[in-house]
DNA sequence: CGACGTATTGATTAGGCTCAAATCCTGTGG
DNA sequence: CCACAGGATTTGAGCCTAATCAATACGTCG
């Protein structure tokens, strides 16, 4: 049976039509229709890379998909010293809930295609839609997951073990369409020296070293300073500090 | 007008009456029917310091509030070395929604009471209050920046500076009923030095070292190994490594 | 009081930081 | 096409903070 459906409410809208984000990103949850009044009030940027997108204690009035590229988000003490406290690879949701002020600063890594609409347009969509309300949780909850994993990161593992840490973390997320059970890998960093190193807790020298070093032992293969080539992940698995083997969900 | 309630319905549990978790935690999102229904299959647990609450990896098919006391989530490397990755204080909901396997253990760090209920309840009443759900994306949203804020701690603080904000952070938690805003304060750290050196990701030594020089610079008092007392926290926030001044929501 | 676990203090070592210089990449203009 | 400028990266030397190893003191509980 075929049903003449509401011209208004049952096409996606173009700019959606391929968009990651409604592939795997929030826009996912949304029907034709909540995705045709948000795509309304949305707008797409091309950013360059190292520009500010929320700035710290700003307040914010829009929140952001990101459809390609990637954005850090970053903390900085009073003397300069600074950590960066996320990554928001493609298709992730970028902005604050339900808060005014980011409690952190995002800056764009790479060069990114940004997809932005009203803070207020979009709360109101969560209200109307469990399914959205569900996908934010869950994304939170990755992202909280992976912060504590940094966490083990930042407070024991040895400089060798962060900068592995960090490559196989890349190489897992930096392309999608890659098979996270990939035996090798090759991607571009999006991150220079200097950003590797607020992730990690390091120095950009010490970063340096430790990336020839695993270059020496043949783990890596490096191009251009940013073409990073991995011949065998396991063995780069096994310069990352082992967590206690188990088996997750 | 006074409208006689179905008595199925209208009245909160002897349970939950005074419990903190319905005044400050997600039970407080739900209705009196909700609330009884849960009630009806949840139980209490008073727990000692040191028990293992969920194994690393392990299928969990409960979820707990917090009561009273404080809870340790941590990770560890094959080889022995621990992180903690968060602190559950009262009255904070506690486990992985949407996972069967916790991705980290969970221990009590001190004595602690429990409120558990099975985890199928649990998400069908997600499933049905969109007030349920929203309260706990906002905790997994705080908690996401507290995770966060200790990667600058872990990444970037030095020992001294890691120590002074742990202090802080035990002060503006551990009793709720205290103003936040509090010039002075004292408090029994709910972790031994063991504990302290697993969240910071330093050593019991180090920690032990950063407290006697606190105690030197008559920024703190100890008594008994656990009894800290604060008179201006504001000299112990000096000693916390500067966040960039801003005023947050 | 004695014993055990927890915490402090001391001496030494080592991993990563700092400061400094050299090298490599990219992009630009002649 | 090549030379050059500027930034990013690598490499080197020395230092410093926190780790390690070791011993002592404290506190709690039987």
């Amino acid at each position: 049976m075929t049903v003449q459906q509401d011209i208004h409410s049952s096409s996606i809208p173009d700019l959606c039509l391929s968009c990651a984000a409604r592939h795997r990103g929030v826009c996912g949850a949304l029907d034709p229709d909540h995705l045709t009044r948000l795509a309304k009030v949305s707008s797409r940027h091309q950013v360059e890379p190292g520009v500010e997108l929320i700035g710290l204690g700003e307040a914010v009035d829009s929140y952001t998909n990101v459809l390609s590229g990637v954005v850090k988000l970053t903390s900085s003490l009073s003397d300069g010293r600074q950590q960066i406290v996320g990554l928001h690879f493609a298709p992730n949701f970028l902005g604050r809930l339900f808060k005014v002020k980011s409690p952190f600063h995002a800056e764009t890594a790479t060069a990114v295609l940004l997809c932005s609409f009203p803070r207020t347009v979009f709360e109101r969509m969560i209200k109307v839609s469990p399914e959205l309300e569900r996908r934010l949780l869950k994304q939170t909850l990755n992202e909280l997951d992976a912060a504590r994993e940094c966490m083990v990161t930042l407070g024991r593992k040895t400089a060798l073990e962060r900068v592995a840490s960090f490559l196989l973390l890349i190489a897992r997320n930096i392309d999608s369409s890659v098979d996270p059970a990939a035996k090798s890998a090759c991607f571009d960093l999006p991150l220079t020296r200097a950003d590797i190193s607020d992730f990690l807790g390091l120095t950009n020298e010490t970063v340096s070293r430790q990336l020839t070093r695993l270059r020496l032992d043949g783990v890596i293969r490096i191009e251009n300073n940013r073409h990073v080539s991995v011949d065998s992940m396991s063995r780069l698995e096994r310069r990352c500090g082992g967590r206690h083997a188990t088996t997750f969900e």
